[in-house]
DNA sequence: AAGAGCATCAACCGCTATGGC
DNA sequence: GGCCATAGCGGTTGATGCTCT
């Protein structure tokens, strides 16, 4: 089942232990959160706590209910008094920084269940926090939105992700849109710890022409070809259940207002474009979510727009195109490939290694004024296409 | 078992943009 | 136009947990 609900506070408890969250109260220890930090007023202490059911959770907040109530319904031990206590005790000016703690995760969200967003500073004294409007703003953004998914990144939204900033740079929350449930901070940490860290085993810069050569011969088809694995076993299993396919792209339809999204690899293998890019078949046909003229139903999203348009033609394209390497895969046909490794060796060793992939490309670094800003596979061949 | 090093990611900071007065 | 408050963005930090030795 998809692990996205519309709990007024999801991922609130998540320990890090990976497992779905269970609908079930679950007794957990958990050293609140994980950061305490600089000039900290409060450290938390370890809270002993029942994980809340998600119906829980949702009562609590339908009803306006505060941590008092969510203690009693779920017999909560918590260190002596709540940090929001402890606190009001002291010097009003007194700011609270780092690791917020479930009390004050449960005021926040009350407050928001009640009155809405916005007015971040009026809304962080109104509530009792004491927080900056600019903390709490963070919080609920990053952290507490009913919409916010959390957990591993999949291999669509990989491939957004790689496509997105090949256009757009880092311009996270831009990226963030068009990943439905993934916040600008998430893609950002995502970027810098994992898309970084290939750049650095290949021992280039991560913006550097050769990077993207990587990242555009062998990283993405390599992510279609995991794409089209997954659905493909899917439907051997015959559930038709897509969020089994890729479980963080299951959106609740109710909790996402669709970006609209469009970015539609309906053409992996676009004749007029594959003609000067033999072994290259991205089409990525994207629209900025004002301008996209498809309709989309609601829990439309990107993601799934993506997922749903990849044919099994893309993916036997993809296939040559990463066949230099082998894929392991399990007896059920789902790759269990690691990414590592895609990523052995130097980026010219990788290169050397896809050199028949490389047939058709143009000369990058002929590219000149192209070369800063456009990376996608399609602007290479259109650029070539259309010179 | 213990320590070192690395990876992750929540939360902070500084800056810019925007809107209201 | 200037000032202030607020919102939003991207970069950075650093505690925690995991893995390796």
């Amino acid at each position: 089942m998809s692990r996205a609900c519309a709990s007024p506070f999801p991922p609130l408890y998540k320990p890090h232990v990976s497992s779905s969250p269970s609908l079930h109260p679950t007794t957990i220890q958990i050293n609140t959160p994980r950061r305490p930090v600089r000039s900290l007023v409060h450290r938390p202490l370890p809270l002993i706590i029942k994980l809340p059911s998600l119906s829980q959770l949702m009562d609590v907040a339908a009803a306006g209910m505060g941590f008092d109530d969510l203690e009693e319904m779920l017999g909560t031990v918590s260190p002596a008094g709540s940090a929001v206590s402890a606190a009001g005790s002291e010097d009003e000016a007194d700011l609270r920084r780092g690791p917020w703690t479930v009390e004050e995760d449960v005021l926040l969200v009350n407050y928001i269940a009640k009155h809405g967003e916005g007015r971040w500073n009026s809304l962080a004294r109104s509530a009792g926090l004491k927080r900056t409007g600019k903390s709490c703003r963070l919080r609920w953004l990053n952290y507490l939105r009913p919409d916010v998914r959390r957990g591993n990144i999949t291999a669509a939204e990989q491939l957004l992700i790689l496509e997105l900033h090949s256009r757009w740079g880092n311009r996270w929350s831009k990226i963030a849109q068009h990943l439905p449930g993934r916040t600008d901070n998430e893609i950002k940490n995502y970027w810098r710890t994992r898309v970084q860290k290939h750049a650095k085993q290949l021992r280039c810069d991560v913006n550097s022409k050769q990077f993207r050569d990587v990242v555009r011969c062998i990283w993405i088809p390599r992510l279609v070809e995991r794409i089209q694995a997954e659905q493909a076993s899917s439907a051997a299993a015959g559930d038709g259940d897509m969020t089994a396919v890729a479980p963080a792209v299951g959106v609740p339809a109710a909790t996402v207002s669709a970006p609209a999204a469009c970015l539609r690899m309906s053409s992996y293998n676009t004749q007029s474009v594959v003609g000067q890019c033999p072994h290259h078949h991205h089409h990525l046909n994207y629209s900025e979510p004002s301008q996209t003229t498809t309709a989309m139903s609601p829990d439309d999203t990107s993601s799934s727009a993506l997922r749903s348009s990849l044919t099994t033609e893309a993916a036997a394209h993809a296939h040559n195109l990463a066949s230099t390497t082998t894929t392991p895969m399990n007896e059920g046909g789902v790759v269990v490939q690691q990414e590592e490794d895609v990523f052995g060796g130097n980026w010219s060793e990788l290169l050397t290694a896809t050199n028949d992939s490389m047939i058709g490309l143009p000369d990058f670094a002929e590219l000149g004024e192209f070369e800063d800003n456009l990376w996608s596979l399609e602007d290479l061949c259109l650029h070539q296409h259309c010179s």
